[in-house]
DNA sequence: GCTTTTTTTGACAGCGCTGGCAAGACAAAC
DNA sequence: GTTTGTCTTGCCAGCGCTGTCAAAAAAAGC
């Protein structure tokens, strides 16, 4: 490395031994300028002779220096930490969210803390507020259910952290939040049933808590309206989005001795994948006897036959943006990505659990 | 709340608007004690008088303050930061672990970091050594593959974080470890099919980065000498812990014309679930035609018939136990769980993939 | 009673960095 | 030339807490 290229860093300064932390004090001795220059240096500050900042990067280079980030922290404004609170079952929703979240925060040099949280504690409200007290989160991102409940949105809130929704159902523009419109898309899959010259469609509800169901409820019945069908109220089943729930409502759908559907809706592929199960224990054939169709795009439907009908949500996009909300302001792009609801597309995968009739 | 049962409390001190951080400062104030007896308070340390602890805690509960954790990183010798890291494209594993290692940080008071780290990048090393500068973590967590890869352990004790490696493979003693029998359960479940009759067995091995699929294999190999069976080297595919390379492997053996094992150990259940959706497509019958066992207990599992014989890894309890090590200290047991190599149970799940013959 | 030992408490420095401000360097304007 | 304005740089305080050490208080010993 060539020092001399631009201006002299200080001789006789030991470097560091391997392993060995060095501090910004080192890096401005060696240097030879103040440790608020080379803060600013570090901060990609304005206002810094680029032959000083050269000189600052060679040193900080020598050295292996690294900001510590706890003490940034202590002495400035940001924590670099963004948090996610979720508590949802689903191993590789939380997953893509989570690596969404990462993929940008990495850009920004911010860390994410992960903090699953039991909806159903009646501390949860307690516990999200000691939490924002004892660490100085950058931001928040909110997932279903939490990101709906008053509680949770109220501890946030008070604790003056910003915070960004992920596909919320209530509150609209009381947070940024990102989503796709499930509502829309549920619509196009019936939609998409009715082409296929369905008119006897069931439906599978998904969990009560998850705004998402009632969304996609919403745009099922809307769709089916507009194509002047009318719903039968014993065709919608209650269902938790649970594998179990969807053999339970398959049991119910395929009872002897009952019409039923030639098509059903199942609101997510957990449910279809349940469903599924119980029509081929019944012989019941998909999709000659009855079409299916999921929600979600789960992982697990490449393992079963026939491949079901689905949505493709964008989870780790969506999550992507929401960090991008929360990190938009080291940016000072102010208006443009904060304070928005900001929707992202599906697509609809049609495979061969729906046919013709 | 009744201050006076115990000492009395400043009085005319204003007590915080909701939402307000109150600092130990107010507490020390509040409670007409110096701060650094709040702060002995707050960390449990001992030579307080009961009545002292007793009024500074009822100081902190009515601010409702809690400690700045960075302030705490920042002076004091620990930051109540584990990280893990990890490179692993299995969605429900790495959720296991996170819930596993977050629900034993909790007990303490400690904060879970995640770094998913991509284990090819040329700059690995530099990546872990320049985080593990910036944030002083308290420890740290290996997951396969890294735990294996000796730059990845060399940036880590370079930067001189305790480290625990779960179910590693090379190495043994060099840090703690957590992981189960892995060989030994591939044993057991080989000795399983020798006694369901099945002599001519095949092996699917799994992703050779992998250290758990080298020894799944040895405990396979082991199994078949000990039984006096030799092992036919073309009944042993490579695979990679893929579904698709299950299904290659499976092509494999149901190549038309040849003679096919009438079991097959698949070293995982993703690569078990390839070779049955092969069998199924070309019309042969599992288990009537040919035995399948997995290892790992994959949650996709229900949806597929039959329900794979496999074997279950406590990956929650692996990872509790490994954040248990790096916490130990937190308790003085010094001898007991540090500097160890502990092994959980495993089980044999049998299902309905293997028939006696 | 007094002295010695132990327990309890507080003063103070400082962790590594940033924010605010003022001083110094330099260029532009008069 | 001097004055004004702008750009660079450094000084200092302090973020909220813990570690060290010494002082004060209480307990124990004689």
């Amino acid at each position: 490395m060539d020092i001399k290229a631009s201006g002299e860093l200080k001789a006789g300064v030991n470097l560091p031994a391997s392993g060995t932390v060095s501090t910004i004090n080192d890096v401005a001795r060696l240097a030879g300028v103040s440790i608020k220059t080379v803060s600013r240096v570090m901060n990609n500050e304005p206002n810094v002779r680029a032959e000083t900042r050269t000189k600052v990067q060679e040193a900080a280079n020598l050295l292996h220096y690294r900001p510590n980030l706890l003490a940034r922290s202590l002495a400035g404004a940001r924590s670099f930490l963004i948090g996610i609170f979720y508590d949802n079952p689903n191993p590789s929703y939380i997953n893509s969210v989570q690596n969404g979240v990462i993929r940008r925060c990495r850009e920004n040099g911010y860390h994410l803390l992960i903090e699953p949280q039991d909806a159903h504690s009646p501390d949860l409200e307690r516990n999200i507020a000691g939490l924002l007290a004892t660490i100085r989160l950058d931001g928040v991102i909110l997932t279903p259910p939490l990101c709906d409940m008053a509680v949770v949105l109220h501890a946030v809130e008070a604790a003056g952290v910003p915070y960004v929704r992920i596909s919320p159902f209530l509150n609209p523009g009381r947070s940024p939040t990102v989503r796709m419109d499930e509502a829309r898309a549920a619509y196009e899959m019936t939609q998409h049933l009715i082409e296929m010259g369905h008119r006897d469609i069931g439906f599978v509800l998904g969990h009560p808590e998850h705004g998402g169901a009632h969304l996609r409820y919403q745009g099922f019945t809307k769709a089916l309206s507009e194509a002047g069908i009318t719903p039968r109220p014993d065709w919608v089943k209650q269902g938790f989005f649970s594998y179990e729930s969807g053999v339970d409502a398959g049991k119910a759908f395929f009872e002897a001795g009952k019409s039923r559907p030639t098509a059903i809706f199942s609101s997510n592929d957990y449910m279809a994948f349940g469903i599924m199960g119980v029509a081929q224990q019944m012989g019941i054939r998909i999709p000659e006897d009855v079409s299916i169709c999921g929600f979600d795009d789960a992982p697990g439907s490449i393992l079963i036959w026939p491949h079901v009908t689905t949505i493709r949500q964008p989870v780790e996009d969506i999550a992507y943006a929401a960090a991008e909300v929360l990190l938009a302001r080291d940016e000072g792009e102010d208006g443009e990505k904060r304070d928005t609801d900001r929707l992202l597309p599906f697509e609809l995968i049609k495979r061969n659990s729906v046919r013709a009739i």
